[in-house]
DNA sequence: CGCGTGGTTGAATCTGATCAATGGTTGTGG
DNA sequence: CCACAACCATTGATCAGATTCAACCACGCG
């Protein structure tokens, strides 16, 4: 899991949450600092269990370390929908206002190693770090809506595949387009608005067409640049790139 | 659309903006006077013009005071996802870090009234209504992730239009649970993952079981309490209730 | 009056769900 | 170290909800 290098205190480079942080805006040495003393105070808790649960009041924001949750929503019939991933580097419960109360629950698919998130009012980086996290937040969930709305079963798969990619890439957490992925088939489903059944059928379609590799918890994306153009997917983006704006191609109707 | 009365300035109970804020979370003085002023110097957006285009920098935050907007995606091939509406008393723009790109169009379906956003410096609870108000849009992100994803296309229906009922009536804009929804079928079909065609035979069903009245820009929920419970809806929740808190009924498993 | 937009209807089709059974993996306890 | 139990992946057959295609109608507007 973690990196067997003991030399050093271990390198900040090597905590993919605090390199995710890193990677959305440049922090000072503040806020560096912060993380990385929030970081060396962490607390465990077991897969399967709730982190926050639906209509709880927030106690304190934490950060994720290590481990995959989700946002789950339970329906009264059994039926169930995870509204999205929480991944390491992932801020949970930081929202600006008194007795707010959690909107959905969160469980973890492993064990989670998350700390305390420092305070925004110690670094403006820090701030703007966090800030940019929720932005990206509500991204991922718009991302979600147009999956599940418009896309088919083949292509819900793959855009999923591409942002679990894209934002694991962002912690450090991939290898060569591929990346550790603790869900089981059932997960994925109730994720995509699917069955199980006919997400095993989909990853197959996927193993024969090339596009995947998919064995128990490793995925692969063999060719995520031409499979990101097939279906059409856009990278998640919530501030000015660097480079010039992009020319707008969209043709008003 | 406006009321008719000119007789004092216009009482602020009777501007939609305003008295869903303050339903939000009260507001003191400075905020009231703040929003009051604003109010006063409104900018029209005619529909079907872009109040926001996706990827372009933000530049003010604004204040609806009056029409419908939604939040909408384009797909390469001309699928479109609709993934929110944005009504009167609601926020456009407003978030937290410098060169923030907005990360979705914004059209309006109606001729739209806006207003700047007073600055949230000038009261804190005005601060305090706007976190709210943000938290609230990501509740109803998640409200319809959870319709895409896990509900039949009746239940989506019903569901959509008991949170339309529920948002407008936080800004007095209903009556007898009904309201205005300048909404065509086609558009409706785009928000909730189906085709305008079976939009149209579900809205059939739907006034067949008389669970509701629709004319063309009219709608009725004809037993709301009724239909709530039966598609298991539970009404969005963001903070505590000043009511004891609520049992928790949901089983682990 | 004619056209365009949006609503309504029917028939055929298809994507994905459901039901049911089998087989493989992992972890645990004897 | 093996045996068993759970859990998960896989496969086939059938079913159903929603889409697609194609009309037709009603209304508002230039």
């Amino acid at each position: 899991m973690t990196a067997i290098v003991t030399t050093a205190p271990l390198p900040v480079a090597d905590i993919p949450a605090i390199r995710r942080l890193r990677a959305l805006t440049p922090l000072d040495d503040a806020g560096i600092e912060a993380l990385v003393a929030a970081a060396s105070e962490t607390r465990t808790v077991p897969a399967r269990r709730d982190l926050i649960s639906e209509g709880m009041p927030i106690v304190e924001p934490v950060l994720i370390l290590d481990g995959w949750a989700a946002r789950v929503r339970q329906l009264v019939d059994g039926r169930r929908q995870i509204l999205g991933f929480i991944l390491p580097g992932d801020l949970v419960g930081y929202c600006g206002f008194d007795g707010a109360v959690a909107m959905t629950t969160i469980v973890g698919f492993t064990p989670l190693t998350v700390c305390a998130l420092p305070s925004d009012t110690l670094s403006p980086t820090l701030r703007r770090a966090y800030a940019i996290s929720g932005a990206l937040d509500e991204a991922y969930l718009m991302a979600q809506i147009t999956r599940l709305g418009r896309l088919s079963a083949y292509e819900r798969i793959a855009d999923f595949l591409l942002e679990m990619l894209e934002r694991l890439s962002t912690a450090g957490m991939t290898h060569d387009d591929g990346f550790v992925m603790p869900l089981t088939q059932e997960t994925l489903a109730d994720t995509l608005g699917l069955t199980s059944v006919h997400v095993n059928r989909m990853l197959q379609q996927g193993r024969r067409s090339g596009d995947l590799e998919v064995s128990r918890s490793r995925v692969r994306v063999c060719h995520a640049e031409a499979l990101t153009r097939t279906v059409g997917r856009q990278p998640t983006r919530v501030f000015l790139p660097h480079q010039p704006a992009v020319s707008a191609t969209d043709i008003p109707r």
